[in-house]
DNA sequence: TATCCTATGGTTAGAAT
DNA sequence: AATTCTAACCATAGGAT
């Protein structure tokens, strides 16, 4: 019989019967996922989620790729050239720099995460239709960094319309979408918490470029 | 006055309203850094969210914290085998009916068939087009100016070609597809985005080791 | 260990501040 | 840009498989 009294509330301390702990780590992580998986597609943001469990496996959420976020993440993040960033114990910090600045910043890491991503999605588009190894053989070569440039846009052109709309179709899957990367490993101990009235541990290092 | 219909249901597409993005990307930032906070007072686990709004803004929580984090994570071995096929045999969670895990099965089998025959259909496809060089190749070369504008209209005739015949090709294969709409423009008989119930958009490679 | 089933508890879209 | 309010919509604890 499946009669129960439903969800109920529990307090938010670390759950006692370890195998409780185990089935709700299992539940959460599939729910933290998801929702950063929609903040993702809802509002166009790049997330990477890495998570430990407490028996030491890894496990990770990634749009575009977690080590393209992490890389990107670190270059933003550099403490030492930035004494205002540590005004307020792991609060909200800003980067003094111009906004123009920023928006270059950005606009340069978003071009270089593109490319990267072109050149990992033709690899695997290379391999899951498996094209013949001969289409690479062939070289032109080039001499001029400009022309190298537009191959490259073409080339982000042909991934768009093939492997966006073609390699799409045929690899997703029901719910995860493509670009979205997640691996694992091992290893594991504990820590503690601060801020207000909102995460319980935690620490919110909130760095925004105005 | 505050008069609303209440929650309205939202399709996982990327919002249109610029202005409601970002406000939905404020809203479930919040969720999601707690989601996190909780799972790591639940469940005793190691947590680093990072998180890059639309705007290029960073936004980050961690538990410990996220340099910590991360840098356990890198020291992680990393098996770089093929992530889709491990992610579509081995995270399955979410898809909670057994009809659903039906038709995931039948999905797959689908592929497997469809890109027998996509591999017997690039090769025609090469051919046909004389498809030239290094396409998918990371570095290109070219030898010299004739050679690159030559190459260049190649690679406008190619592209136009392969948007429209080959796309047939790639698509022509039966397949029940839920699918995640990519955007982009095509012609394509895509299955739009359909229900809920998993990562929407996202891939999932979730691969912990014992 | 990872779902499945439900009754609840929790999250959030829309509107307004 | 973040927060408030309300009415849905969604996630999940507990129990069972």
């Amino acid at each position: 019989m499946r009669k129960s009294k439903g969800r109920q509330k529990t307090k938010m301390v670390k759950m006692e019967k370890e195998n409780n702990l185990q089935v709700t780590f299992s539940k959460r992580k599939v729910g933290l996922f998801k929702k950063a998986s929609e903040l993702c597609t809802l509002c166009d943001a790049r997330i990477a989620v890495i998570v430990f469990s407490p028996s030491g496996k890894v496990y990770s959420f990634g749009h575009t790729k977690v080590e393209t976020i992490i890389e990107r993440f670190e270059n933003n993040d550099h403490p030492d050239n930035n004494p205002q960033l540590n005004m307020q114990l792991g609060e909200i910090h800003q980067n003094s720099t111009i906004r123009g600045l920023n928006n270059r910043l950005t606009e340069v890491t978003n071009q270089l995460e593109s490319e990267q991503q072109t050149s990992e999605d033709i690899k695997k588009l290379r391999k899951k239709f498996k094209i013949p190894e001969i289409w690479f053989k062939e070289s032109i070569g080039i001499l001029d960094l400009g022309q190298a440039k537009e191959f490259k846009g073409k080339l982000e052109n042909l991934k768009k319309q093939v492997t966006q709309e073609a390699f799409q179709l045929f690899l997703a899957t029901p719910f995860p979408h493509p670009g979205f990367y997640a691996g694992s490993s091992s290893n594991a101990p504990f820590g503690n918490y601060s801020n207000v009235e909102g995460f319980v541990p935690g620490f919110n290092h909130d760095m925004a470029l105005p």
